[in-house]
DNA sequence: GGTGTGTATGCCTTGACTGGAATATAACCG
DNA sequence: CGGTTATATTCCAGTCAAGGCATACACACC
């Protein structure tokens, strides 16, 4: 099995959104359908596929299921991401120096705004 | 704008192979059609899609397009598991605990001899 | 200007994925 | 056992993305 399971599991914006709720804590199916503002099924689906790729571990306790993130296969994540990480290093650097030989005013606003 | 082009473009397995190549160094369009054994356009979709990502830029050369890797979003990739990477090496680290409490010959393989 | 090479785009078909509704399954409780 | 809660699964329709093919565009060379 190769890690495509795992970028297409990621791939989606509601099961990333699920497992950044399960990095604060384990959670039960209902109040990941609360969180996320999805619908019991959808919810329950991507929560398949989260468990086909790994992601994430279920805990049985009575009627309810407690989801919760296995890290492996974020580790595997960043096992990918490491050949990348000596590049944008190389270029934070220069950008640096860049910064440091220019006079003044051309520092950056923060950085990525962003929202996911 | 989210990341969540920057996740739809990697999720396609073609295109991570597309980077990887140009994580080696810059090609060009029939470079990356020879390697990556996809048709002429179905590639130069593929390039514009990593374009919009901001993944890639190109460079002109006579009726050649040099494409070079922009590592820039993966660091955002990279700050995106940030919050992850603590969870797995407290895994790590209970495994090894565990690992050095147990008698012996319990030694794993090496682990993720894995191929996309 | 015409031809050839290199690359991008448009159209179309097909397959995959998503979400919703209904339904099935499982566990608790009286 | 019947009812209720919690979750999974199935079926279906709508959407989207990928690949192939044909074609358009850009540049070079004659």
């Amino acid at each position: 099995m190769s890690d495509a399971v795992l970028w297409s599991a990621l791939a989606d914006p509601h099961r990333r959104a699920i497992v950044a709720l399960l990095l604060e804590r384990p959670r039960s199916v209902g109040e990941i359908v609360q969180a996320c503002r999805l619908s019991q099924p959808s919810t329950s689906k991507h929560l398949r596929v989260l468990r086909d790729a790994g992601l994430v571990r279920v805990r049985q306790d009575a009627q309810r299921r407690v989801y919760a993130l296995d890290p492996a296969p974020m580790a595997a994540l960043d096992a990918w991401l490491a050949p990348y990480r000596r590049l944008w290093n190389e270029s934070l650097d220069a950008l640096g120096r860049r910064l440091d030989a220019v006079p003044e005013d051309t520092e950056e606003p923060p950085p990525q705004a962003q929202k996911d």
